[in-house]
DNA sequence: TGCCAGGATGATG
DNA sequence: CATCATCATGGC
């Protein structure tokens, strides 16, 4: 249970082109935030509530004391990375300079591991409207309540101690199984999420991908927005199409360890420009 | 209504 | 190792 003193909060001095929330919280990397009213963001990380509010001169978290943030939203946020290293060297690629400074304010979110796992494994072959759907369903069945009708992720072993029939009014349809497997697997320690988070990129891969329902994919998202891999690089067919126009011979080996930040730059570009856009791919 | 969604699995060439 | 039907559900 969290405590909130809603009289408290953090302002950090921060411009759109530092932490651009808009973007960063609803690009697809998260799926728990919201926008109520413009600049402003209101979501859960965890058992965390939070009520952001952007305006062009500073960030303001509502009901965050500073120990809080100190020791949670900073590293969740991304602001305990020197993006200033990864922008430059972005900045030596033509395509991806273009890309930065179409939206210089995006950051990768620190997510629980578990959380960004079980999230990107629901969010197989769907849409984010309904990812969200789905999440806010498994919440509010297998999560603690957190106040005010809010509830936190649920965690492993709430996930795993369900039998499957309980999985059925949550409408995530075959991945049902997947997500009380990998939950399983957590909770009765046959998968050490904590250790993964240590292993060098390849290994933790592999290690994410022998949990039934883990494919290239979701393990791809889940090392980047989850476990702190700059470098994991989810590609799907869309992003393919999309990277083969920049880079008709791959993508350069050289970025490589910031290959996943690279991506999401591209891809809100892509996403948002239409001109970027691959041929046959409208919107 | 039908097509598709930030895919993974298991079976089959 | 590459392809492919299949999976359950809802958004548009």
């Amino acid at each position: 249970m969290q405590r909130m003193d809603t009289r408290q909060e953090v302002r950090l001095a921060l411009s759109p082109g530092e932490l651009d929330l808009s973007v960063t919280l609803d690009c697809g990397q998260c799926f728990r935030f919201q926008s109520p009213a413009p600049g402003e963001w209101e979501g859960i990380a965890g058992n965390r509530w939070i009520r952001l509010i952007q305006t062009p001169e500073e960030i303001r978290l509502c009901g965050v004391s500073r120990e809080d943030y100190e020791s949670f939203w900073r590293r969740y946020l991304g602001l305990d990375t020197d993006y200033g290293v990864f922008c430059r060297r972005m900045a030596e690629e033509p395509a991806l300079r273009e890309a930065l400074a179409y939206a210089p304010g995006i950051r990768i979110l620190r997510q629980d591991p578990f959380e960004a796992l079980v999230s990107f494994i629901i969010s197989q072959n769907s849409n984010i409207p309904r990812i969200r759907a789905c999440i806010e369903r498994l919440c509010r069945t297998f999560g603690e309540e957190i106040g005010e009708g809010r509830y936190a992720f649920p965690t492993p072993e709430a996930l795993a101690r369900a039998e499957l029939s309980a999985y059925a009014p949550l409408a995530l349809g075959y991945r049902d199984t997947y997500v009380l497997s990998c939950a399983r697997a957590v909770a009765e320690g046959r998968v050490d999420l904590a250790g993964i988070e240590r292993m060098p990129l390849d290994q933790a891969r592999a290690a994410l991908q022998t949990l039934h329902g883990v494919g290239p994919k979701v393990a791809e998202c889940a090392l980047l927005f989850g476990f702190g891999q700059m470098g994991a690089f989810p590609v799907d067919t869309w992003m393919k199409k999309a990277l083969l126009r920049f880079y008709p011979a791959g993508f350069p080996e050289a970025l490589a360890d910031i290959a996943g930040i690279a991506q999401q730059y591209l891809f809100h570009y892509i996403r948002t420009c239409r001109e970027a856009v691959p041929a046959g791919q409208g919107r």
